[in-house]
DNA sequence: AAACTGGACAACCGCAGCCTC
DNA sequence: TGAGGCTGCGGTTGTCCAGTT
């Protein structure tokens, strides 16, 4: 009866990773190239986490070919779109973004765009103009107060809908220039590590190390792994 | 200056689906 | 064929930090 957890959680560290913790990993996943298998990971990289919480870290924060930064209005506009036909399907709406994750896509969403939406007169669910919605919180409101709705909301919802017929017309030339242009693959990929472009990679890759040690700002007191292991990965 | 609040985002949890034995 | 292991995914929670009171 009932699986068994992924991990031996006893004794395994929780909470937010630490440069020291990232630096491991980055290091192992550098030296061994692919991950066959996240569940080896922390207990061959000298790491006390499991290994979902390894493959999280770097897919989500750690990976070299991760964007980051806000999210531009014409991203943010590709993602409402992609939405509208995929639903919450995060992962999906992210392989269309370079450099983007799932997560953080769904975080934007979450706290961002839905806002958006609902001031442009839109569900954020059904991507459709809220007028039922209006009407039922109209009803709401008339349980509350005999009042009637004033004509300033009235008003307010006309250029809620006046806006929403623009916003749908931005989608349909959205759409048409996404139509060309769906064909993203990621610019970085560990299975690739095999190419004849093996140096540049590496070059490539050593330039981002650089970049990731500025970025987490290593303190004074912690030691990175040996150099000597550190780069290049083992053939 | 301290307490409070809300936004942003990192991380965790649990489930679904695929794969292997 | 079904049970169990593993990964990936989506929902949710936790934490940090900046702005406000």
């Amino acid at each position: 009866m009932g699986r068994k957890p992924c991990c031996d959680k006893v004794g395994l560290k929780r909470g937010p990773w630490t440069i020291e913790e990232d630096h491991k990993l980055i290091n192992f996943i550098f030296n061994n190239g692919t991950i066959p298998c996240w569940r080896n990971v922390p207990k061959l990289a000298g790491l006390l986490r499991c290994g979902k919480s390894c493959r999280l870290r770097w897919i989500n924060y750690l990976r070299p070919d991760l964007k980051r930064g806000t999210f531009t209005e014409s991203e943010e506009e590709q993602i409402i779109l992609l939405h509208s036909r995929l639903g919450n399907r995060w992962s999906k709406i992210a392989s269309h973004f370079p450099g983007r994750t799932d997560n953080e896509i769904k975080n934007n969403w979450n706290t961002k765009i839905k806002k958006k939406l609902k001031l442009l007169g839109l569900d954020p669910v059904t991507h459709k103009p809220v007028e039922d919605a209006g009407k039922a919180d109209g009803n709401k409101k008339q349980e509350e107060s005999s009042e009637t709705k004033s004509e300033d909301v009235v008003e307010e919802i006309q250029v809620s809908l006046d806006e929403t017929n623009d916003f749908l017309k931005d989608y349909e030339m959205l759409c048409k220039s996404l139509e060309l242009d769906y064909s993203y693959t990621s610019s970085f990929s560990m299975e690739e590590s095999n190419n004849p472009s093996m140096a540049e990679e590496e070059d490539s890759l050593k330039q981002w190390v650089d970049c990731v040690d500025s970025f987490l700002s290593w303190d004074d007191n912690f030691i990175p792994p040996e150099e000597e292991n550190s780069f290049p990965p083992p053939e």
